[in-house]
DNA sequence: TATAAAATCACCCTAAAGTATGAGTGCAAA
DNA sequence: TTTGCACTCATACTTTAGGGTGATTTTATA
């Protein structure tokens, strides 16, 4: 860490080692011929270099590294399966509300019998119902009025 | 040469100029307030402060930011209404691609004989996939069997 | 080459779905 | 009040689907 840090400041240090050096041998001479009324610069200097020190070492420390947050699109593919109802199709074909009930019960794949139990009705009505269904949808079999139904979006 | 030198080293030689000023400033202080015994101190403080502060701008200049590249996914919701086959599924419930042709025929609303028609076989070979598609999807008719079948994304 | 799985086919039987015909009740609109 | 439609239910019959058992051929893999 410290060894990384004088290889990327060298010259920077090489600089202040240089001036403060210089620094020194002026006021050492200064000092020599002189009493010590010239030792405020000394003062000065080394103060100098001692703070701007300080405030490299803070500056280091305080610096938060730079956060360069790429953003990678992930593709996430979602069926939609939103079923709206087409009501036009739906009084075009003139389904009755009960007749729809039945069919949607068809395409979850329940029998007869078990519509008729699930509507409370017996399997004489569901039979009627369905085979009112097929006349309007046109249709032979349930599958038929099943993919029929899901095309014209009567059913989800 | 000389002005390449001058770009690359333009902090280091503010830094120096800046010294240099300072210490100038710092003698015609002194000359100025040799009387003055208490501006010692009032002048070694601001002179750790301005010092400081220029090692701070030192080091900011003078440092590159660390920068740290952060990868975050995002996902895209892409909505849509195109069958995709879930091929793990199919795999795992075990389905043959002939069972999932009959399947995929069945919930067209073709008849066991209209199947057997589409694909040259016969009404039995038919009623064998059929019961065998049954047995995998866990269902007894066929508009379960579809039902489960899209539910399941094996067929559109 | 042997083996397992897929594909194909047959036959028997039952259940469920689908068709046809008819009837009764309730409700809303003309 | 009458009429038409939706809903409900019944009966008889036909067709289709579904379950069970068994067999043969084809295909791919170890």
């Amino acid at each position: 860490m410290t060894l990384n840090f004088l290889a990327r400041h060298r010259s920077v240090l090489i600089y202040g080692a240089s001036l403060a050096a210089l620094l020194f041998l002026m006021k050492w001479l200064e000092w020599r011929f002189l009493i010590a009324d010239y030792a405020v610069e000394l003062y000065g200097g080394a103060l100098a270099i001692i703070f701007t020190a300080l405030g490299i070492w803070l500056a280091v420390k305080l610096m938060k590294p730079k956060v360069n947050t790429v953003f990678v699109e992930k593709e996430v593919i979602v069926k939609t399966n939103d079923f709206i109802l087409d009501e036009q199709e739906l009084a075009r074909l003139g389904l009755s509300k009960r007749e729809l009930e039945v069919l949607q019960l068809m395409a979850e794949g329940l029998s007869n019998h078990q519509i008729a139990e699930r509507l409370f009705v017996s399997l004489n009505t569901i039979k009627t119902h369905s085979a009112k269904v097929f006349e309007k949808l046109e249709v032979q079999r349930r599958t038929q009025a099943v993919d029929k139904a899901k095309k014209l979006r009567l059913i989800p």
